[in-house]
Formats: C-alpha cells, structure tokens, sequence
DNA sequence: CGTTTTCTTTGATCTGAGTCAATTTCTAGG
DNA sequence: CCTAGAAATTGACTCAGATCAAAGAAAACG
C-alpha cells in the first residue's frame, strides 16, 4: 500500500479522532488528485500534505499573505479576530473536515488568528496556482468552487440561526452544530470533545461566559446534554432540536 | 456602438440608479466574458443578460433547482427564508453590485425567496457549465473563485459585527454597510434609497421593529442621519462609525 | 378622492441576559 | 503531591431591548 498524504504518519494515540478523507470538506480536491498519489500533487507542487500542529500553535495570523487551504484531519482549532477597539472576538471553531482560510482567496491575506485548540493535524493545499490558469485545472478548479458554495452556504445557516436566537437556542444549537459535523466526518456523534473554553464559546455565540455556563448547567439539569471535564455527551438531541425551533 | 449586456436597454427614467459593468460583483466574469460580446456569451449560451424585474416579484423560490446566478444591475432584492416553524425571516438585502444564489452552488436548489423591493434589473450568468468541464473555462472558473470567495469575506464581517453588537451597533453598521456598498458600486454614497420597510430591517438585525423605529428616530434627533419618506441621507458617517466601534 | 389596509411611531411595562462579585473547580508546574 | 493561576460556576442586581397597546402616517385601491 502506498504512503499517501491521508494515512496516519505513525502518531500515537491522541489522533484516533480523525476524518476519513472521503469525509473531508477537501476531498472534491483530494479526489481529482488522487489523495496525494497523483501527479499534480507531487509534479506540480500543489502540495497536500499532513502536518501536525501542536496545541496553542498558530496556522496564521492576520495580514499574512494567502498562500494556501488547509484542512484539519484531527483535532479542533479556533478563529480569533482583533476589532478595531482592539478586542479579541472567536470568529469561528473548526472540527476535523472543515476547511479553513477561505476569505483569504479574496482577501490576498488571511484576516484572522487560527489556533489550534488542541494537538492537531492538517492538510495543506497551495491553492493559489488554481487562481492562474495552467493545464488540467479545471476539475480542481469546479472541485474548489463547490466547496466554497458549500462554505457559503453553512456560514450563511450559521448567521442566520445565532442573530435571531436567544441565549438557549443559540447554545442548542451550537451543540448540534457540533455534534452533526462530527457525525457527518465520520466521528461519533453524540459523544464528542469540547475543546475550546466557555469564554471562547461566549465570544463567538455573542453572550457572557456567564450565561454559557448557566444555560449549559441547565441543559444538564433537564438531561439533554451530559458534561464531565471538557467531554460532552448529546443526551437529548431531538429535544434540543426542539430547543432551537421555539418561538 | 455595439449593443451589449450592459447597456441600458432604453428602460425609463426609474433605473437612472445602475451600476457600471466595472462596478458590479460579476464583473470577473463578465471581464473574461467581454461584457456579452465576446463568443462564449452567446455561441457557449453561459448567457448573461438584463432582464427587468418588477416589484414583488420573484427571482426564485426555495427548493427550485439552481441554474443561475444573478448580478443586480438597479433596484434592491430581499433574501426571505422560512424557517422549521414556519416564520419568515429576512436573510440578506441585496443591492446594485450584489450576487445573488452562490448557496445554489453547492446545495443544487435555491435555499430562500428573493423578492425585488422595487423596479429593478439583474444580469444572468448559467454557472453550471462551468462546474462541468470544458475548455477556455478557466479564466471563468478562477473568476468565479474569487468572487465567491469575496462572498465569503463579506459575510463573515456581516455576521461578526452583527452578533455582537447592541441594537445601536446594529443599525449604525446596517446603515454604514448599504453606504458603503452604494459607493463601491458608483452610486451615491450619502443619500440613498431605503427600500424596505422596517420590519424587513428589523427581522435581518435580529431586532423588534419598534427598535429600529426608535433607534433611527434617535439618530435622526442627534443628526446622524436624515429620513424623509424611503430617502436615507446619511449626514455623520464618522460617528456613525464610531458608535459602532464603541464598547 | 375617500376608504381600507398596511406600515411606522411612540409610550408603558416586563424580562432575558449582561455585569459585578464571590466561590469553587481545574490545570499546570515544581 | 501541593500550590498558584486560570477557568468555571453560582448568586444578586441592573438594564437594554422585547412585548403589549394604541395612535398616527403612508400606500393601495376601487
């Protein structure tokens, strides 16, 4: 069997949380280029490769020109912007499939801090040559502008649910959130970690830690979720579901 | 003169407020495109050309099948999508410059109801050729790269300031963005149309539309802005700014 | 042109979530 | 294992913005 960019590069045991690549936002690329074993991968230095990233490391940091995508394989990063006032504010949370760094094919620079929240791997894809026009781009290029429709989409759900919620809805349904796209990668799903700290998620759901934590200890109080250290169990999913569509 | 896509075709004085092809979000495309003259335009049926739509009209529904995108040339558009319970809710304005339907990319089907606020005008691009392969697409497909990635910047600065900002914040940035956006796209910056009622302002900004009453009535008292009938006149923009930064 | 309907404004009241403050629990480092 | 610092919880209080209600202004329509 040939070593390619998505076999485990021997790690221990932390990364056993990771997608498949059929199960990676990246894979419409991966595909066309044969997971790493086709030409352009190696030839034309489009490059995908694992790279592990250690827990508080940086992928990027704001104003740092565009170079590439990255996908995470394992392991949880967030996005943290500075506002003008010089606030920090968590933009986003990924999980294993997702993609990160999109607004950097607009932008010509990426416009946020991502960290990794944890001990992570990524894949890298040098995605600026897909920009110019080569040959036998064209698959790769279709590919990549699916998934940035894909992107569009689900940032678009994401807005949409958190500015018209309340405080409960907008914690169900950022569990949910969470719990589906580790199911939908392959991971389980209702028992999942939660990486990233109460504050981080107040930030980025626009409420007080506070109230995170008091809407979490109630969700734990009625069943729907059970929490120990930073492991969370969806006990109740449908009725958080139901949670998030009152009113 | 050759008759193009982009020519006023003899329309009456209400379209006086168009965007130049230069200004416009598809301008990528229709760049590559040769603003409707060049081949592909017409001999490959890609397609772009004005149509008028008239007020209260659709420009498509949930669930239709995805064929088009859509650039607004005149007018302004409101994205209503119907949620599990069954309530409207306004998802996105959209003005001279906008794209409309990149969520159909990925999803196949249109996700929300685009209703046209008032008289108004779009140009057609029938993207779905260039997921498919063929030849002299490239320049197309990077084209389409980076305006969806633009797409993806511009939300994700929507939804951020939106999400943590009181209802002030809100409003300001609501008002400073159609500003902006009128500006980039050639259009008076400082006195502009607001085409949709208050409740429509209210369900995007996650706020009750007594709110926004309020709010706009008290940014009209402190000068900040003028209102008469559906005119906006935008008479503070620096400290509309700076209400928005505060906190 | 008046009538109806819809949209907007304004006021009064109530409540969800923010803020402040005090513990308690976790985590990392020695 | 103990200790210091960080993170999370819990309680008390406050206030921004929702809701309820009613009047006023625009738009739509015969």
């Amino acid at each position: 069997m040939v070593q390619s960019c998505c076999e485990p590069t021997g790690a221990d045991d932390k990364t056993a949380l990771e997608v498949a690549c059929r199960d990676c936002g990246l894979d419409p690329l991966c595909d066309v280029l044969g997971y790493g074993k086709h030409d352009l991968c190696e030839t034309e230095a489009i490059l995908m490769r694992r790279q592990p990233i250690q827990r508080g490391a940086l992928l990027f940091r704001p104003g740092q020109p565009f170079f590439a995508l990255f996908a995470i394989k394992s392991g949880s990063f967030k996005a943290v912007s500075v506002d003008l006032s010089g606030k920090e504010r968590v933009v986003g949370f990924f999980l294993p499939g997702d993609l990160i760094g999109t607004e950097g094919i607009a932008n010509h620079v990426y416009s946020y801090t991502v960290r990794a929240l944890e001990e992570s791997s990524v894949c890298k894809l040098e995605v600026n040559r897909l920009l110019h026009c080569g040959q036998d781009t064209e698959k790769l290029q279709a590919a990549l502008i699916r998934m940035l429709g894909q992107e569009i989409v689900v940032n678009h759900l994401v807005t949409t649910s958190l500015i018209q919620q309340n405080a409960e809805q907008r914690i169900a349904a950022f569990i949910l959130s969470l719990s589906k796209r580790s199911g939908l990668r392959g991971m389980p799903q209702y028992q999942l970690p939660l990486s990233m700290s109460r504050s981080d998620i107040a930030s980025y759901l626009g409420l007080a830690r506070e109230t995170v934590s008091r809407v979490l200890t109630k969700f734990q109080n009625f069943g729907l979720i059970g929490l120990r250290k930073h492991m969370l169990r969806v006990l109740n999913p449908e009725e958080l579901e139901r949670v998030t569509t009152l009113r």
